[in-house]
DNA sequence: TCGTATTATTGCAATATTACGATATTATGT
DNA sequence: ACATAATATCGTAATATTGCAATAATACGA
């Protein structure tokens, strides 16, 4: 028990549920929000942005990371990861198409 | 520890991910999608249509409800669950303006 | 190569979510 | 009011997520 059933569920659904856990915590949001503010992104600058522990801040990053949402390049010493916009504009499209094709036809 | 740490972020990334939870099952998609496919919704048919438990179903169906996307009325002696497309239409724009404010210019 | 700075990983603790059986509640018809 | 059918809630168990300190790994400059 307690466990997600995902194997039951469409895969349509499963695949918007996915997305949508990526943006389902705030400081993933703001994550991606400052990566996008930024030319480059630091992680010790998130640290402090965010108001996270860098171990925490690390764990959000991957999940992002996991999520196709990043593009990492090194820029001297430090990593810089940059916003995928193509697969964030993909993450859009999904649920827009969602959202266009869910409507109401009672009450 | 292990709490997730609401006050820290801003209220515009606290919005999207508490939008973005509700999305982030595949049953509440599911859900949601069956809803709008009908005429009218039975929590019955949706046992049979997700897969799950009466139970479960109905604790998604207060997720989904707590989120203001549902408008609720009876119809006969079933109680009959209607997507409210106000608030659905709400989602799609607060999560569009994130899409769209959200860009890239690294990398 | 060595030290330093930055990021990732590990281990652990706490809270949150998911799921379901059992039970309670509610609405409807008789 | 009573029986019935449908939905909600409660209690419980299991998994998932979140968070951080400590530690490991990595890249860079000297």
């Amino acid at each position: 028990m307690g466990t997600t059933k995902l194997d039951i569920h469409n895969e349509n659904a499963t695949t918007i549920a996915t997305i949508a856990k990526v943006l389902a915590h705030p400081a993933r949001v703001a994550i991606l929000q400052h990566i996008s503010s930024q030319e480059s992104c630091i992680c010790n600058d998130l640290v402090e942005e965010i108001g996270l522990a860098q171990a925490t801040i690390s764990q959000h990053l991957k999940v992002i990371n996991e999520a196709g949402l990043l593009k990492g390049d090194y820029q001297g010493k430090r990593l810089c990861y940059c916003l995928n916009i193509e697969r964030f504009q993909e993450f859009q499209e999904v649920l827009n198409s969602f959202f266009n094709t869910t409507t109401s036809k009672c009450c």
